[in-house]
DNA sequence: AAATAATGTTTACAGTGTAAATATAGTAAT
DNA sequence: ATTACTATATTTACACTGTAAACATTATTT
């Protein structure tokens, strides 16, 4: 059943508000994602979306969750339509930092926003699964000599630096080494910087 | 001449505030670093502050400021005491990622604030002194091969993986790889994960 | 000494998140 | 069906925040 002319009792909030949030982020950005700027956008009042998120961190946490279950489905698409041949680690990292690309006010909401509870159990699980398959390939790199006792130093550093390339091009500090297409690279400028021999 | 008794003008202000901010950073975190609780430490009116920083971004830059020259004091200082077979890359590697330990959330000011004007001369100044002592070592690095047409592929890839580094440890994420001392490695388990062979 | 500039304070306003009290609508029980 | 109950939304209130304008005080310059 859909909803067709507003009614006192909105019928879907939760999505709805995960919706303006969405759009307050993307077309806005991070430092514009307020409570009541969602609650407006949605067309109720600040306080109903108390009714279903606790507080503003459980709305941002869903919303990151949400952002999570999107990255690991476009991690798996890449590596569905994937050659053989293809270096998978390689190819998640690609995915890594072309998400970041793609979502840059997204990605700070989930990856450095300081208003996410990572115990919300819907935030935990769908930010593990996403990174899970980060780590299901960095350990069948040959990149890095594996060390079965120590740390895992395969897998973090692999990640360390998709992470930090996405974070500094998404800062606008890799302005200077790249030039103005610092935030635009195509996928294969991407690769050829971070992952060419 | 050291100030005495409070004056109805206080002398020295905007050092006041800058160690007012810095000493709420390091005991209660960037998020309660607001104006008036920094003009409240410093025991001042809310609106003191305007006759020193235009707004808290002129504020929060000037200690980022600050920050980003002691960050290239300390890198400088490990330079200096090094053996002269060290790796100079890694060593300057190491010494960003144990700035970040120690001083994780100015390091945060710094690098991940969304409140920052990187074109306030003295923070410009500041950060890019700082930054251009990862540059000139990681051109003579052997890691990773030169290209002297494309992008300096060698200085993103080891800003991006120290810088990511970072951030995944301040942020706790490397929890699940690193365990409980995740945030509190020694200079020699760090350089053993990041650096060695 | 008077005028001016520098540096404070006070007051006001528009935002924010959160909580409590209230209103409305849908649902379940009688 | 009427009643009770639960869910959902609004209104109101409070304590914060950053910023700006008006005003007060002190220092400096003329």
């Amino acid at each position: 059943m859909t909803k067709s002319k507003p009614t006192y009792h909105h019928g879907s909030l939760p999505e709805a508000l995960l919706d303006a949030a969405e759009r307050i982020l993307v077309e806005e950005g991070l430092h514009k994602l307020s409570l009541r700027a969602i609650a407006r956008l949605a067309g109720v009042s600040h306080a109903a979306p108390k009714n279903h998120f606790e507080n503003l961190t459980g709305l941002l946490s869903a919303l990151a969750a949400r952002g999570f279950n999107r990255f690991g489905n476009e991690i798996t698409e890449r590596l569905e339509q994937a050659n053989s041949s293809d270096n998978k680690l390689k190819l998640v990292g690609l995915a890594y930092v072309a998400f970041a690309r793609d979502n840059p006010e997204l990605f700070l909401l989930m990856f450095r926003s300081h208003s996410l509870d990572y115990n919300n159990p819907e935030l935990g699980k769908a930010a593990g699964e996403a990174l899970s398959k980060l780590s299901a390939h960095s350990v069948n790199s040959s990149d890095i000599p594996k060390q079965n006792d120590g740390p895992p130093s395969a897998m973090i550093r692999s990640w360390s630096m998709v992470h930090g390339f996405a974070m500094l091009m998404i800062d606008g500090r890799l302005e200077v080494l790249l030039g103005d297409k610092h935030s635009s690279l195509s996928d294969e400028q991407l690769y050829e910087i971070l992952f060419a021999d």
